[in-house]
DNA sequence: ACCACATAATGAAGCGCTTCATATTGAAGA
DNA sequence: TCTTCAATATGAAGCGCTTCATTATGTGGT
């Protein structure tokens, strides 16, 4: 028995051609029954043409269904009217929160955005972002200013604007939008102390490519200094910023000698872990122990007990890199802020040192003094 | 006085240009001293070269910091090994999980993700879908099976392959990776109903454009038909996919006269929010009222009580996804499964119905059985 | 009517790459 | 030494668009 259906396809196959070309600008001319260059200028700068000409381009776009080709646009034109946007990860909510209004603010302004993730790993950073400028980008955004160097010097090299999130500093290359985090855990570590504290944890993630967790660390540490107490390095825990991370954290803690009365977290995430293992361990938050976090997610007052954290403004540093970026490219000047403020939100989860754990007077008084 | 900056500028700028061009393939081609052509193959194809030419080429790509330009390729080549994936939000760690092994999985098979988020606007979906189709991508990855029509006309009409995740139909164009929803729900519906619950509430998204959340809705209402109760339309609430969504219900559902005592929620957001608001108004979870999830993100066995929830393999369609859409751009065929499960995942979050709520002797009977 | 001048439309020259028909090379066989 | 035929290399032709020098069109002033 003969399948038809086959008969059918092989006589059209010549003459209806498998891959009937998509239209090109050049076919819209021709079906306005204008020139190409007058077709693009529709396109474009549709004030710059008669309306009678706009109007025919629009229904011959209409009636081929046209969608121009962007690799084209961007060869002639050498804009892509794109950003790289390139983040750590996307499980933490706060990178999610910035992202959002970053692409938000970007549409807006009529560019688009390329996400990319490197999960932490400064090699995989450096391929994200070349493949990013290999497939074309007007300028790119990251997280954080400490880079390989061949980061910055591919962007410098190839003229890309580039800002810098979450952080403050003088980079290689690029502009900063970001917040002192120095300040932000130097604050928080002040109120820590201020309830009694004095054997204090931290909960950070790996110092070694991550300037913000160096300078993170410094602001407890100088915090304490200044409070005469000193920041013991077996009590600073570099676990992922996850909340694996703050599980991890507390598992190492109750195998210690002498458990610290408060838990420093630099992300809400392995804050909300760390809560959870101590449930698991019978460790009262924050009676037996005080915990904070960092980054103030949605989640954070929803926990139990909700958590003490530092407010960052991520949808701001969203907003504002999203500004930045098209102003470097634009040379445009939004009249911007560079920089950001946090702030400590107090809640349940910090609570007074437990008695009889403090060894200095000034902290038994100020304990006594916030009680 | 002089600024003498300025004279040395004015000096300089015409002969050192402004803006040295970027090295091209040519200029590659040239240092190597081989042809534009072989300089290309060297870089693409580089066994099909002699080692010698190839190590002229790579000295030279080195020597000038060549990045090669990806709009001349995507434009000569026709192929940009770039796929778009499109998601309704990042603010659901379900979909981030997916994501994440989306694009591990194509990087592995060396291709690209863009990234773009639609927050659940319809209409935002097609500017997304039309925007990313314009830059240039080689299959697009969407989540759910039901879209607009000129979605599906346009990824038709330029032959653009299309893989739809999160649910399993006859799509106008493109292939599923998914699971059953309404499976999922009734299933739920059955460990719901098995507990002596009668007056059972949905909190849903919305429906109109989601198939996905009628599908579900159908799963419940279809498990509740079965034993002989009737899902009423009062009780299904339309709320965002989010946290904030679940405390709304939640305070919707505290102004009726005859409370529910279960609420099957269809993300595991909406069931963390609900949960919390049970706390505010002192509905204690779940001896007055069960709540379950959907999703099975990591934070729904950390919830007080836990979770019950329905696990979604989130990360498992992300791989298959990124395989399926590879396949169909480069007609190979991976064999790889069309439909993953989903299953139920019983928590502290669902108990028993209270006691004196159960109107059919059956209902009463099974409350008993599983007390 | 005529010129001057702004406003629009035209057509051609690339943008930097891939690809393919063609030319070249070199090693093996006669 | 001379073919022969693979393996490589070459060079040119575009890919579809923007842009710009140029030409055409039309408006107001005299």
């Amino acid at each position: 028995m003969e399948d038809t259906r086959f008969r059918v396809f092989l006589k059209m196959a010549p003459m209806t051609n498998v891959d009937p070309p998509r239209p090109t600008l050049e076919d819209v001319a021709k079906l306005a029954g204008v020139s190409l260059g007058s077709a693009s200028r529709a396109l474009s700068v549709p004030d710059q043409v008669k309306p009678k000409t706009l109007a025919l381009v629009r229904r011959a776009v209409e009636q081929l269904g046209y969608v121009s080709n962007g690799a084209a646009r961007a060869l002639a034109s050498k804009r892509t009217r794109t950003i790289g946007a390139i983040y750590p990860t996307m499980y933490n909510p706060a990178f999610v929160e910035s992202l959002h209004t970053l692409q938000q603010t970007l549409w807006g302004l009529n560019y688009q955005v390329v996400l990319a993730i490197h999960e932490y790993i400064p090699e995989r950073e450096y391929d994200v972002v070349r493949a990013v400028v290999e497939r074309g980008v007007d300028g790119v955004v990251l997280v954080g200013t400490a880079h390989e160097d061949r980061v910055f010097d591919l962007m410098r090299q190839r003229r890309i604007p580039l800002v810098l999130t979450w952080q403050l500093d003088e980079p290689r290359y690029g502009e900063c939008i970001g917040f002192d985090n120095w300040r932000a855990t130097y604050e928080m570590t002040k109120e820590v102390l201020a309830r009694g504290h004095e054997r204090i944890a931290i909960v950070c993630g790996s110092m070694e490519h991550n300037q913000r967790a160096r300078q993170r660390v410094a602001g407890s540490a100088d915090a304490m200094k200044e409070a005469g107490l000193e920041l013991a390095p077996d009590l600073v825990f570099e676990e992922p910023f996850s909340i694996e991370g703050g599980k991890d954290a507390i598992k190492k803690i109750v195998e210690l000698k002498e458990r610290p009365t408060a838990l420093i977290c630099h992300t809400d995430l392995q804050a909300i872990g760390a809560l959870h293992e101590c449930g698991v361990h019978g460790i009262r938050v924050p009676e037996d122990m005080s915990i904070t976090g960092m980054d103030d997610i949605e989640l954070a007052a929803l926990m139990n007990p909700p958590l003490t954290t530092i407010r960052v403004p991520t949808k701001e540093i969203g907003v504002l890199a999203a500004r930045r970026i098209v102003g470097l490219i634009e040379k445009r000047t939004f009249d911007d802020p560079r920089s950001v403020r946090c702030e400590v939100v107090l809640r349940d989860s910090l609570g007074n040192a437990p008695a009889g754990t403090q060894r200095t007077p000034a902290a038994r008084k100020s304990r006594r003094k916030t009680a």
